[in-house]
Order: structure tokens, then C-alpha cells, then sequence
RNA sequence: AGGGGGCCUGAGGCAGCCGCGUGUUCGCCCAUGCAAAUGAGCGGGCGCGAGGAAAGUCCGGGCUCCACGAAACAAGGGUGGCGGGUAACGCCCGCCGGCGCUCCUUCGGGGGCGCAAGGGAAAGUGCCACAGAGAGCAAACCGCCGAUGGCUUCCCCGAAAGGGGCGCACAGGCAAGGGUGAAAGGGUGCGGUAAGAGCGCACCGGGGCGCUGGCAACAGGGUUCGCAUGGCAAACCCCACCCGGAGCAAGGCCGAAUAGGGGCCGCGCGCCUGCCUUUCGGGCAGGUAGGGGUGUUUCGCCCUGAGCGGCCCGGGUUGGCUGCUAGAGCGCGCAGAGCAAUCUGCCGCCCAGAUGAAUGGCUGCUACCCCGGAGCCGGUCCGCAAGGAUACCGACCGGGGAUACAGAACCCGGCUUAUGAUGGCCCCCUGAUA
């Protein structure tokens, strides 16, 4: 048996499937960025980032991948859940957004989903939109 | 100096802390192994780490697989002045002809800049809207003429017949001018004529045939023809030349849960009833023997009832590895050839290989623009000087602003499109003349 030297473990997500399984978990959301949570069984911390074109092109989509790496990077060893799933969804808010304020802004909701609470349960509103005009 | 335009360059830099991808090297640890070693993980050092468009995916290639005997033809698609460059191109360079603008002119022409898909229209078909009288074997609306023929209440001559004149615009002639149009059957001028017309002449333009120069596109000049034989080929078409298709999700390899397929071996494939079928025989349904599970066994219950078990093989889904980066490579290096694109030789360099996809976070200094300040500094100005002044320039201090377009995804050569600041060069206009 391996006896770990640092006993936080974290790795990516990069299934297709992880991603869909995590949509069912705690929801979360900010200014900036939507948090998904969702325990894993036992398989360490782990995260991962979403960003769907409609936030922009690939360098503002890069670009905001990078910064949610570098908070979760700086978040998840202490403030994270064990044995769970992270997803983040990047939101337009969250392109240009001062990044000491978003590393609070993830702080507050990593301690929600922690206490279990995530947005209003269902989490889907009755659409709206979808009338004619 | 100000304004406008074009082309090129360029794509901020340095440092600190934390962090990422990859290559290499060292160390630690784990797995397999007698060992050598191999593989995985962690840590340290060192190297490298997005673009000029990485974009759009519009052309041309390399590479890979598929198809194919070679070649030709057909079909389909593409290209279209000439020469050069190139691996190749629809790209690039140079030249030729055309058109536009502008300047000069001895009015013949010449210079500069720019634009364009620039083969063939007497091979054929088709189209030419609207406007206009007429748009393709031309036509006659306004108009001009009315010589010739005709008419004439007028005038003149004449005795009359008749003749002449002024007229009319009936026949007729004309296509200069007006008008329509993208385009109206060469242009300008003179002659000519009733009016006109290549009707005649001069020059220009054009067609045919030689000649000269040029690799050629073509140019020059000669001679001849008065010269209707539009435009569109980016409508079909004809001619010449080029092209097999699909793409790194190409292609190759590895392992293999579960389900299904094939082969071999072992055991089993029995019996009864009913139905179908042309036969040897076979098929279907039900029951039963048998087999399996539960259970210590009997009994019972459930499943199955013609297959069960073992081994091997190839294929699919998902995943991983590979292809994957040293190349038509790069160099504001040098020399040579060329007007140039580009090529040749030598020298130097190694410059991303990610795959839910590596460049980020925080901070300081600096670089660009604008505003303000202080006269401690350098110009500058005042003064003989000591010194003073601060309109302007630089340096200094303080504050504010701007930092674009955009992220490799197998790799090259182009094209197109997007793009903020800084430089450099050139052109045009206005103003000035130190």
C-alpha cells in the first residue's frame, strides 16, 4: 500500500459522462461562474470547467478557463470537498470579473455546498422567453 | 508645417513569488524480475513553449488509405494575353495590349499614377429590358431638302400657247442636326450637293497581304481596300491546357468488462401427443425424462428442457498508444546571378507538440499618449556681470488614459478577411521660403 505524501489528491475531469453526472449535484451560482458539486464515491477531489461558446471566442473562452484553473487551484486543496466532483460553468459575468472578488465569491460557495445548500431545489425555473412576442 | 492616401516594419520589454505542458538529466520510491532491465509515480536542475494572421477553409502540394494494367476517349469540374519564378497553383515578378485620372505637348504624341476573370462573336444558337420612329439582312418621330416630277387664287413677259419668278410640301430625296438609349452601321475638317451621304480628298481609326524588330504577347513601317457586316461568351457553346476519390475523426497498434458470431474438443441430443411438409427425413407447439439453482438428503419450489462446459479465432462499441513533428525548415548572416519574383554556394541555428486541450494569478519598474506642476538641471530668452525669466523643447515630479484582431490541433506554399499604438519610406493637396 502506498502511503501518500500529500494526502490531497486532485485530478481533472475528462469524461463526457462525468460532466453529465455532476449537472444532477448541488447548484451554486454566482456572478461569475454556476458551482457543481456532487460526490464521486471515493475517487479524491476532482475538478473540472466548462465554458460553452456562447460566453465567446476561443481566446475569451481560454482565457477564463485558465483563471477558474487558478482559483480552484488555489481553493480546492483546503476549502474543497472531499470525495467529490467541481464543476464550474463559466457565466458572462465571470470574463473581465476582478479576480480577488471571484476567489470570494467561490470561498462562499464552496462553504454552502459543503453545508449541503445549494440554489432553490429543482433548480429549473419555468421558462421564460418562450412566448411569442 | 497641416490634411489625406499607399506600402513595409511591428505585435511591448525586464524582474520577483506561486503555478502549467513538454524534452532531457539526477535523486527517491513502487510494481514485475534471480539479475540485467522495463514500466508507473513524486521531487530537483537545465532547455523549449502560439500567430501574422494560428482565423475563413477559398486554391496548390507533401503524407496516408481506397480504387485502378498502360494510354486514350467520354462525363464532370477548373484555368484563360506573353515570358519568367516555383514542388505546384487560380499565387508571385516582369512585360504587352486595353480603360480611367492627371500633367506636358511642336496636337502627331509623350510622361506619371491607378484599375481590370485580358482566348474565340464572318462555326452555330440565344438575348439586348426600359426608353425610343427604329436594336440587327437597320429605321425615319421632329427635322433638312424638295434639284426631279406635281400643284398654284399671286407677280412678271407674252395677243395666245407657253415661259420665268415667288410659293406649296403632294410624290419623292436625305440622314447632317435634335431627341431616346449602355449601344443608333467609324471620327474630325474641307470640298461637294437641292439637302445630304466615304460621294470625293487630307489626317486619325479599321480590315486584308507582305516586310522589319522581338523568345513571345505585340510593336513599327509599307501596300491595298472607302470600309454595314454592333454588344453580351460572368447565357449556351467552340478552342487550348490541367484534374482519380477521400481525408490525421487519414492510417497503424494494444488491451478487453458485457452482449452476440464462427471453429475445435468432451458429455448430451431420449420418450409421448398434436399439427405442417412431396420422400429418406425435417420443422413447430405442449408434456415428460434429463440438466441447473435453492437445500445436508428425501419431498417441495423455481429456471431450463436441447443443449452444457472448456479452448481458440476474427469483427463492433468505449478507452489508450502511435501517426506527431528536423522541415519544399529558420537567419535585418555573408557572397554571387537576376530589373524583379526568386535561385545558387558557404556559415550559423533547432524554433510548441497539447488532446475537457499546456502561457495563468498577484506585484513592481519601464515603454506610448494626454493634462498639470516646479524653476533644482540642460537648451532658450533678458542682462556687461552677479543674477533673473519659464512662452517653447528635453530631462524631472504628480495625476489620468490607451494597450487591437485574435489561440497551434498532421505539416508546408499562397489567397482572402480582421487589426490599437509605435517607427520607416513614398505619393497627392494646401501653406511657407529659414
Amino acid at each position: 500500500m502506498v502511503a501518500p505524501v500529500i494526502p490531497v489528491v486532485i485530478s481533472v475531469l475528462t469524461k463526457r459522462a462525468d460532466f453529465l453526472s455532476a449537472n444532477a449535484g448541488t447548484r451554486n451560482a454566482r456572478a461569475g461562474f454556476v458551482l457543481l458539486t456532487r460526490p464521486n464515491g471515493g475517487k479524491g477531489i476532482r475538478f473540472g470547467i466548462t465554458v460553452t461558446k456562447k460566453i465567446g471566442n476561443a481566446v475569451v473562452r481560454n482565457r477564463m478557463k485558465r483563471r477558474f484553473r487558478e482559483l480552484l487551484r488555489a481553493a480546492l486543496p483546503t476549502q474543497g470537498l472531499p470525495d467529490h466532483d467541481h464543476v464550474l460553468i463559466g457565466r458572462a459575468g465571470g470574463v473581465e470579473r476582478d479576480f480577488a472578488l471571484m476567489a470570494e465569491e467561490l470561498t462562499k460557495a464552496l462553504d454552502r455546498a459543503r453545508e449541503g445548500k445549494g440554489d432553490p431545489a429543482g433548480g429549473r425555473r419555468p421558462r421564460k422567453g418562450n412566448r411569442k412576442r
